[in-house]
DNA sequence: GTTAAACTAACGACCGGTAGTTAGTGTGAG
DNA sequence: CTCACACTAACTACCGGTCGTTAGTTTAAC
């Protein structure tokens, strides 16, 4: 179905040249058909990338809840290494969709930011409480260090983009390997005991 | 001067609206004069872009140069923990600037990526070995864990780049006092004890 | 079973607008 | 008098989008 193919083809130069410089006539001509053809499956540019959009925002939360339901027996600590990794096994799986949503996360083009942000929130909102509950049942039973839960999963997706970032700007063939060792050194922190505030050093 | 002017405006276009969508008209007319008042200055948009990049990566090793210097005689830990917050001043301290470097490491425009991979990563050539010693002394020392020192950089750029993509997702105002508080989990990390994996648990 | 209307999905031609770029010209300061 | 720097005018190329048209298929009435 044309339907579809335009879709998936639009990811991928939406991905590569952002909102502006994707070309309506090259995703036509990449799907084998002409121009003004899109127009009969979308009402233009802005609905094709909306429609692109929230398929991945939709795929990406199926993803991600079907992940927590799946090691919910485990401890915290393993479900929250789970969900590290599956963040991240998510978009190294597909290139143009890591870029496709980076680049709408990061540069918006400006008369979508609204809505983008929406759609995207949504993402969060329905994973961050969950991680957050982990953190708490976690500091519960005495195996994660009494921090804010709030702020643990801010670092968590430090971490998260941190490494996806790398991703970016190194590639996954040099990086990869790096996963485990990067929470081992997130989990045990890299110190040896307390960090001083410059402030209160003899605290 | 119109040539450091030109640069100066086309650096916020170019962050703006990358590569593609800055518009040398706009540019000029920001500016006060006319678009082919530009060539009097620069070949062409590509020279003013490559211009305004090294402009910028001068800038910024110079910064971080001059940082490491000024922390010379500090404990390892103090200069690390002063090196984390000067990339994130850094940043934070010009927005347009944040944008065009994020912008041009994570989308470049493709005809021109392998030059800009190479000024991108003479930053990191620089500063990247620098911190791969302090933290092989804080080792040394016995206040960091005997980790790999090249993978501490690779961590601790993690947390940059997160917090960075932090910042620029949450804005400024709801995450800038939480910088401290994120480098101290790094430093103690978030567990009790060793992280064992999946496949020794036993060991 | 035939036939006519309606719908789908493609097309070429073209719109107004903007892009980067070039050529040629005016102008004012040293 | 020169030369740096601004200008106007024009160019080609491409953009997103609209037009009328066509071929093929579905639908429904007779």
């Amino acid at each position: 179905m044309s339907y579809d193919k335009i879709k998936q083809v639009a990811l991928k130069h939406f991905a590569r040249d952002g909102y502006e410089g994707a070309s309506l006539s090259q995703i036509a001509s990449e799907v084998g058909i002409k121009k003004p053809s899109i127009y009969n499956h979308y009402a233009g540019k802005e609905e094709l990338f909306l429609s692109v959009l929230t398929g991945i925002s939709d795929d990406y939360k199926r993803f991600l809840a079907s992940r927590l339901e799946q090691s919910e027996g485990d401890s915290p600590e393993r479900q929250l290494f789970r969900m590290y990794t599956s963040y991240i096994e998510y978009f190294t799986f597909d290139a143009d969709r890591t870029d496709f949503w980076k680049r709408v996360i990061m540069f918006p083009p400006a008369f979508l930011k609204e809505r983008i942000v929406q759609i995207v929130g949504e993402v969060e909102q329905l994973i961050a409480p969950r991680l957050a509950a982990l953190f708490s049942d976690g500091i519960g039973r005495g195996t994660i260090r009494a921090f804010d839960p709030g702020e643990l999963v801010t670092l968590f997706y430090s971490l998260v983009n941190g490494y996806m970032m790398g991703l970016m700007m190194v590639g996954p063939h040099d990086f990869t390997n790096k996963l485990e060792r990067i929470w081992t050194m997130f989990w045990q922190g890299i110190g040896y005991g307390e960090w001083e505030t410059e402030g209160r050093r003899d605290g």
